[in-house]
DNA sequence: TAATCCACTTGCCATAAGGCAAGAAATGAA
DNA sequence: TTCATTTCTTGCCTTATGGCAAGTGGATTA
């Protein structure tokens, strides 16, 4: 499973252990479309996602589709409140591709998070350093013209844009598909 | 310590673990000016609020203060990228108004995070609701107006409009002190 | 092949928010 | 008290983005 080595690693976990974690996972495919959670449930497994991408939405109060996050490839597709303190989500996790994931079971997840002192710390490594992303997320809102948001999604996250549809990409950045078009024109000029 | 007793709400800590726990705190006092916690430093300290308030922020490439979140009493103050991978932060943490803080030091925590399965427990429950704060503010930056951010912020922390001069306040709702100024005028009518 | 559907673009105009600068009000210091 | 500094407000104009609606082009399906 090459996936799971990219996405384990840290200095405490032992090949063992790794071994162990490693087996704990089941293979599950979801095809375009597919959800892996939706708004409402309350969220029972861990995700890795092995092949493909994932998009994460929530509906505003108009209705509107609001794209919260792209997950990629040999990464984690969790809703972290459902999943840890068992209550509904309100995002929708959809397959935006044919995906192939790495799942574990919460029961598992959880003997896996108490018995093995590196993965306890891989756990709180990925969840700090989700925060971080967040928050340059948010800065970036905040600093940042919509062009500026675009390009650096440009550079930094290149399959989303091949990948997704502008709408998806459009309400991701916080603006409208029709402003991102316009910003796309002028960008290749 | 009633400041302790709040924070520390977990089922599974049990009443001599919380002892522990609270025992492991110092007290350290900041004036209104003092940071807790300046760009470039590598944290060294877990600071739970008891009195008073903190502001974080950073500067963007303009040399801007942006304001990335308030601290309020009961709750805590940190940099987990910076304390738990004991790297250089690149926010400020800054005394809005004369503080009391209970504070642990890094190593004493590491212990009790590992000793203390409740207490582990108690950092996952404390960064998964974290992230869903921030994830909350990224999400209302994209569907609610200057107005609507602004009117939350006055009815769920009602204290921060009291404490912090509008200029910090504008910045953390994304926008200028100008514009904050004439929305306030417009809400007064 | 025609008929849809979806993704994207474009034009026209509306609106929210910014930039700058002047001034008023409040706060703090000497 | 007086002076200085910070905080907040306001006017005038600019700019970024939105809203709506029409139109294009590609893909899928009947």
């Amino acid at each position: 499973m090459p996936v799971l080595q990219l996405i384990y690693q840290h200095p405490l976990l032992t090949p063992s252990q790794l071994e162990t974690i490693f087996e704990a996972h089941t293979l599950v495919d979801f095809k375009k479309g597919d959800y892996l959670l939706k708004k409402g449930q309350v969220s029972n497994s861990y995700f890795c996602i092995g092949e493909g991408m994932v998009r994460s939405y929530v509906h505003d109060f108009n209705g509107n589709d609001i794209t919260t996050g792209f997950i990629e490839k040999n990464e984690i597709a969790i809703d972290v409140i459902s999943l840890f303190h068992q209550v509904p989500t309100v995002e929708y996790f959809q397959a935006l591709t044919d995906c192939t994931c790495y799942v574990i079971d919460l029961d598992k997840f959880q003997v896996l998070y108490h018995s093995i002192k590196g993965f306890n710390e891989w756990g709180r490594a990925w969840m700090s350093k989700s925060l971080f992303q967040l928050k340059q997320r948010t800065i970036s809102m905040i600093t940042d013209s919509a062009s500026e948001r675009y390009k650096s999604l440009q550079e930094q996250h290149p399959r989303i844009l091949q990948q997704a549809p502008l709408k998806f990409i459009a309400s991701y950045l916080g603006i409208t598909d029709t402003s991102l078009s316009r910003i796309r024109k002028e960008l290749t000029r």
